[in-house]
DNA sequence: AGTGGTCGCTAAACTGATTTAGCAGAGCAT
DNA sequence: ATGCTCTGCTAAATCAGTTTAGCGACCACT
């Protein structure tokens, strides 16, 4: 890969300069006093020869890389997990830097290859990412240079990127109480595991305190609750049902999660009930599938583009230490209406 | 980031050897007339110092990096790209190398500049994806090395590892025909660019070659074929319900991907009839959803974890030149069942 | 004439590994 | 005593850059 190449070497000595001269002007150093004429000579002899500098060799004087490594837990079995690298991919290019990434797959051996391999490589920072948003330690190995949590926080106050759940449940109970919902809504998903478990999950408890929070403001109670052992479809469907095998039947839905709110459609459609005219629903996540739902389903959206690009930003251009919050924008579909009546 | 290792020069010294001495012990060299003695002195003092050698100034000298490049055209806007990241990813692990990965959303500029990127950094090979099965020309800066096309073919006759969409076709068709399955079997999502453009897909027209041919072996011709703009779920709808106010109801449906099952599937809800009892349903690909629909869909699965190891492997291992074909999985579920009659 | 400063540039050290060429000493035959 | 081979090891070159220290020429000032 990549033999032939022509070095510094070749281009100082095709200027006429000496290899110091070359590396200066190439490098745009101030208050060196190198002609203009020099300049130009090298300029033309790095352009004809084609030059890129050998970043290995670089590397070894400077101590950088401008290579990000981007260490997470699973990337495969969320499809959210492209966008948060293609934010982090776009932020790196701009600041002309590119990642290393490796997957821990959740196992200590894996970690540990995984944080060894990147050190050796003499990365510039890491990233360390979680798939769900969730609290972690992070393995002391890395703690020798620069740390970004991505969609996780640490008990060490380390700088850390996560969404606001806690902002998206108040803005999925705000929209229904605005569409008129009080005394009639529903919540499909509650988890005793992922609300008082941070290791497992910070989502679930910010959801619930934010759609409480607003509720509670506007003096309304929930109509249901659902506790759902995953947030899966089947688990959507199978609450979906208990709801309406009650005497009241909710106006709308709140679910924890996209899938769901997928699977509570399922039991609606075979219920023969129609959203949004019957029940509205409301979700969080903005999975591909919201959108392909008929109608389409309104959810708040994990920014996860957005936050690959701000765990970028914070590693290598600094900045806050407290967790940075990325806003969930509400997509406002065809599953919302007023209540019935 | 990794300050204060120690050196092979340390190392050295602490065994009261020379550095050639150590550098020969660690990499295992053969042929060397080292004493054992010297061996344990050397091991001894690496370990003690928890000695890893620095990559750069390693691969300064041998031009090898242990690093592959994963090029591809866009990673975000597929929930596949995880899986395909992933497989690459364990098989680069096991053979003690790790993924740059870089993507060029199909911008010339961001190309090259991926591609200069990759070569500065001195990667021993590149993997070039699509996310799409095409074909594509790849850029020739990165011919000087060992490439692999991933999800890909090229006119260059490079190594490619692809899908085999052609047996995926012939899977489906047999699986219907041997529930019973014969002249009212309807097929959604025929598309003249994605079927005669191959650098748009190559699955469409392999996917139905394989379906006619099985089909033609067993004189059964197909009730109806829809074509479909896109293949997403409201073009399976639309295609769905058009082939339902026809006057023959189809038996069974074949839909070129998953999602415009799914479509498929909505349109069925809604006039009232029931999957596999009314008709089966069966596609290509393997989408999340295909599991989560009620009932879940038979499809067969893109091995895209199972294509990322080969890539990884045909580049490191070396093997055949021609495109490598990576078998289609069916999976049976429960909206295949014999045709009402 | 000597001193000092600026200008424009370069030699050489340095980064941390691998690799080539070769040295000192022992053993053995002549 | 000389030459030869074998053993066990090392000095130094090398990879391709960056960085430190400093050199020679020229000018101004005392």
């Amino acid at each position: 890969m990549g033999r032939n190449r022509a070095t510094l070497a070749d281009v100082a000595r095709k200027a006429g300069l000496s290899k110091t001269a070359a590396s200066m002007v190439l490098n745009g150093r101030e208050g060196t006093r190198l002609s203009a004429e020099a300049h130009q000579r090298v300029f033309a002899a790095a352009e004809e020869l084609g030059y890129r500098p050998n970043l290995a060799a670089r590397s070894l004087r400077t101590r950088k890389t401008a290579t990000i490594a981007f260490v997470s837990d699973i990337v495969a079995t969320t499809r959210f997990a492209g966008d948060l690298i293609r934010g982090a991919l776009d932020a790196a290019r701009e600041r002309d830097h590119v990642l290393l990434i490796t997957e821990t797959q959740g196992d200590a051996t894996f970690e540990q290859y995984a944080i060894e391999a990147v050190l050796d490589r003499q990365v510039d920072g890491v990233i360390y990412a979680a798939m769900a948003t969730r609290r972690l330690m992070v393995p002391a190995a890395i703690l020798g240079g620069p740390v970004v949590l991505l969609n996780a926080t640490s008990p060490d106050g380390l700088p850390s990127v996560v969404p606001d759940d806690e902002g998206a449940g108040r803005s999925v109970a705000t929209a229904l109480l605005e569409l008129g919902h009080r005394d009639a809504i529903a919540l499909i998903g509650r988890n005793r595991l992922k609300e008082d478990d941070p290791e497992v999950s910070l989502a679930a408890r910010a959801r619930l305190h934010g759609i409480r929070q607003t509720l509670d403001e506007a003096k309304v109670g929930l109509l249901a609750e659902c506790f759902c052992t995953e947030w899966l479809p089947e688990h959507g469907y199978a609450a979906m049902r208990s709801l309406l095998s009650k005497p009241k039947r909710p106006s709308a839905i709140i679910c924890m999660n996209d899938r769901l709110a997928f699977g509570a459609y399922q039991a609606l459609g075979e219920a023969g009930l129609t959203v949004p005219e019957d029940i509205s629903v409301i979700s969080f996540d903005d999975d591909p599938i919201a959108a392909w739902l008929r109608p389409s389903l309104a959810t708040t959206a994990l920014p996860h583009e957005q936050m690959g690009r701000r765990a970028v930003e914070l590693l290598l251009d600094g900045g806050a230490t407290e967790p940075s919050l990325v806003p969930m924008p509400l997509r406002r579909r065809r599953s919302l209406a007023p209540p019935a009546d």
